[in-house]
DNA sequence: TGTACATCAGTGAACGCGCGTTCACTGATGTAC
DNA sequence: TGTACATCAGTGAACGCGCGTTCACTGATGTAC
């Protein structure tokens, strides 16, 4: 009993589904230690308050997110590929830890208002932190990266959440390349994408360019 | 003292700038009640419940929207044009009454359940109808029209969101030509973008196009 | 035009309830000898 | 190895508070005669 991280680990998890599912403000102290099966006492063992608890589960989970898109935006592949492996690895977290990417994403969290800036610790700096590389490399024209990053991210986010409420049926892994070739084409200039063409199947328009 | 709608209209629109600064749950009745300059039971004459003015209050404003985006769709414009004029309206609706935006599009409201699907009442369908009704004229390649509507919102509510944060300090109406571009550029397949590009400024690619 | 009455928007104290949080307590486990 | 003690994760009743809602009341306005 000594060793506490099992339970909240257990505490973790059942607060990011409850808060998913109600928004946390209707999401009490009662109900999440309802769903790990302690007392609510257990709950401040672990946390200093229930803004605590959402703090730093949030900040937690974000910061892991940023590590992984600072991982594929460093591995020194060419834009089309890397924006192929970021979305990915947000279809992927959606599909296979709704609760978690709903409780990042979909609720918004403007009330934290202490998000780190650094890269490292925040996904969406991350991504534009990969878009300015692109652009000084030279493989997508200058333009403003949180712009662009905005695009990005709202071409991933808005069909999760269209996915949500069941208003589309197919997995977003299932629509991996119709939202790659998206983002590809909302955010890189006329250039980039006859570059990016042959490998990420923009076959229609490299024939035509070509022709 | 009789004609109430007067105290009607303020009581909506200063919830609405409180739901949108706080969040629905985090709004009291008594917070209402003191922006608008009554008592919490006066609240109780127009509305049956919170939970009737959060829903009465969303449904008015969203279908006035969708009012205005079937109008948009309905006026037998090109696809181009009809883009371009949607995202205008968002992103006005945005710069001039930015707490209503952020009650519509970034609080989310999935709790409400009963948003009728009908595009008289909701934008969201009648932007998808906008898009359906692109394809069978033939502007755009055939494709789920629901996907189209989620990626075309997302290039429109990311940014805002964006802004919302202080991310981006460019107006969203500024950003205008930006913003339909990735619209057109995500949604549009090739021969469509290539018919849209001499009216909407993708000069770059229709001269690559036709070289 | 003046008077009596009905209507109803608005008041504000009071209600019961569920919230976040506290704290004295329990008891299993790790440690010292 | 056995025993005594310290530690601390977990308990659950209790707290004060702010919530949504109610309701007897007020008083300005519209209406009937």
């Amino acid at each position: 009993m000594r060793d506490g991280s099992r339970t909240r680990a257990r505490i973790e998890a059942d607060a990011i589904a409850l808060f998913a599912a109600k928004g946390v403000d209707a999401t009490s102290i009662r109900d999440i230690a309802q769903a790990s099966g302690v007392a609510e006492g257990a709950l401040y063992r672990h946390f200093r308050s229930k803004d605590d608890l959402v703090r730093r589960v949030f900040l937690d989970r974000y910061a892991a997110l940023a590590g992984d898109v600072l991982e594929i935006g460093g591995r020194g592949l060419p834009f089309a590929a890397v924006v192929e492996l970021l979305v990915r690895r947000f279809a992927t977290l959606f599909e296979e830890d709704r609760a978690l990417f709903t409780f990042l994403f979909v609720n918004q969290h403007m009330h934290l208002g202490e998000v780190p800036v650094e890269a490292r610790a925040n996904p969406v700096e991350a991504i534009k932190q990969a878009f300015g590389e692109a652009m000084e490399r030279g493989e997508i024209p200058r333009a403003d990266p949180d712009l662009l990053a905005a695009l990005a991210l709202g071409l991933v986010v808005q069909p999760a959440i269209f996915r949500l409420y069941g208003r589309i049926g197919t997995p977003l892994t299932a629509l991996l390349p119709a939202i790659t070739r998206a983002v590809l084409a909302a955010t890189s200039g006329e250039h980039a994408r006859v570059r990016v063409a042959a490998t990420y199947g923009l076959r229609h328009k490299q024939e035509a360019l070509s022709s």
